[in-house]
DNA sequence: TTATAAACCGAACGTTCGTTCTTTTTTGTG
DNA sequence: CACAAAAAAGAACGAACGTTCGGTTTATAA
């Protein structure tokens, strides 16, 4: 990996830590550069415009996020384990020192300006979401969950779920042991299970 | 209501329009004053500064809230009844070209960044769960629901179907006709409910 | 080693931001 | 009507923003 690229991933880096704090409009080039000991016409001349270095930085949260959470997966499980084992990984997939994960907070503060932006959020959550009643539907095929249940309904609920934990914790209605998501997630499956 | 408090007022309404837009953030003075045909001075003289702008629109927004929402309800109700007219005005109360509730999108912005704002976001959300989770108390008390019913978790998971409802309605896995929100609901009733 | 290109810096640009003045206009009241 | 107080305007400020440009350092490949 040459120069330019090295460098590169480590303005990403430290720009994915910011925007998961103050969100991607407040990252800022010069607060960026600062971070990461640069000039600010070094760093811009990296991305040529903000609006590449934000969807760099959502790239960058994108393969990161698809590191931590689908392929630290089992590779061999499927069905309501794999959706254990997904679930878990995505909870504390996100910076440690950010409140709220990048992509919940880009597709808020985004949700009223079109754009590339706004596109990329998009694509990438759908991806997500997708990919997720992918295997709500593989534990229906194997007879884990009733059979007439609706995958996209699910995640939806679950999508939920996992947006009120992270919106309640700086509330004192979820704690860190993430309790009230847990029992949700506990509850959901049960609903849709084949034991009742 | 002297000509201050009048124009004041018309500036937090279009306030609070701009901000249900664009964010609390991106509620600049300049443009504020523009919409409302005022000078940057002019409108700043109300204020003395932009937090406590931001403040008063937030003030502004609650007071919009309780109206829409909690005072609109049949004063004789309480219980499920009760709850599943709060559900509906909650679902319909805030601005008609917002993509997203007020209150969710500063909670959000807000989350990382403490001071006054902050902690007005906190207490009016906290004051609107704990009203609920009253409501849901009633519920129980009545024989409505499950006498095992935790009330925070039932509010914790309505809360969180709202989140799913806002956050997915600009992918296309929540239509205009609120299907899954109103589908969650429905089963979050009947798994707390008596009947089964 | 040397030439060429990539990487980086420093300074400056035009804008927009929130805010502070001073001055003018409007409002409410005796 | 007159006059003090309140409301609004106008101009300007320092700071921060994204971006541009010219020059300097550093890396890469012949």
């Amino acid at each position: 990996m040459g120069k330019g690229k090295q460098t590169k991933q480590q303005i990403l880096a430290k720009g994915l830590e910011l925007a998961s704090e103050t969100g991607l409009n407040d990252l800022t080039i010069g607060v960026l550069a600062t971070a990461t000991g640069m000039s600010k016409s070094g760093l811009f001349g990296h991305f040529n415009s903000k609006e590449t270095l934000q969807l760099n930085v959502l790239e960058y949260a994108a393969e990161r996020f698809r590191e931590h959470v689908v392929l630290a997966c089992d590779k061999e499980t499927r069905g309501i384990t794999k959706l254990n084992q997904l679930t878990q990984n995505w909870l504390n997939w996100y910076q440690p020192d950010a409140v709220t994960c990048i992509f919940m907070n880009a597709s808020i503060e985004f949700d009223d300006q079109p754009g590339a932006i706004r596109d990329h959020i998009e694509s990438t959550l759908s991806n997500w979401l997708s990919y997720l009643q992918h295997i709500v539907s593989q534990a229906v095929a194997d007879g884990e969950l009733k059979s007439d249940t609706c995958p996209q309904q699910f995640v939806f609920e679950l999508y939920s779920l996992y947006l009120g934990s992270q919106s309640l914790r700086w509330l004192s209605l979820e704690d860190d042991k993430r309790n009230r998501f847990k029992t949700g997630f506990s509850s959901l499956l049960e609903k849709y299970g084949v034991n009742n």
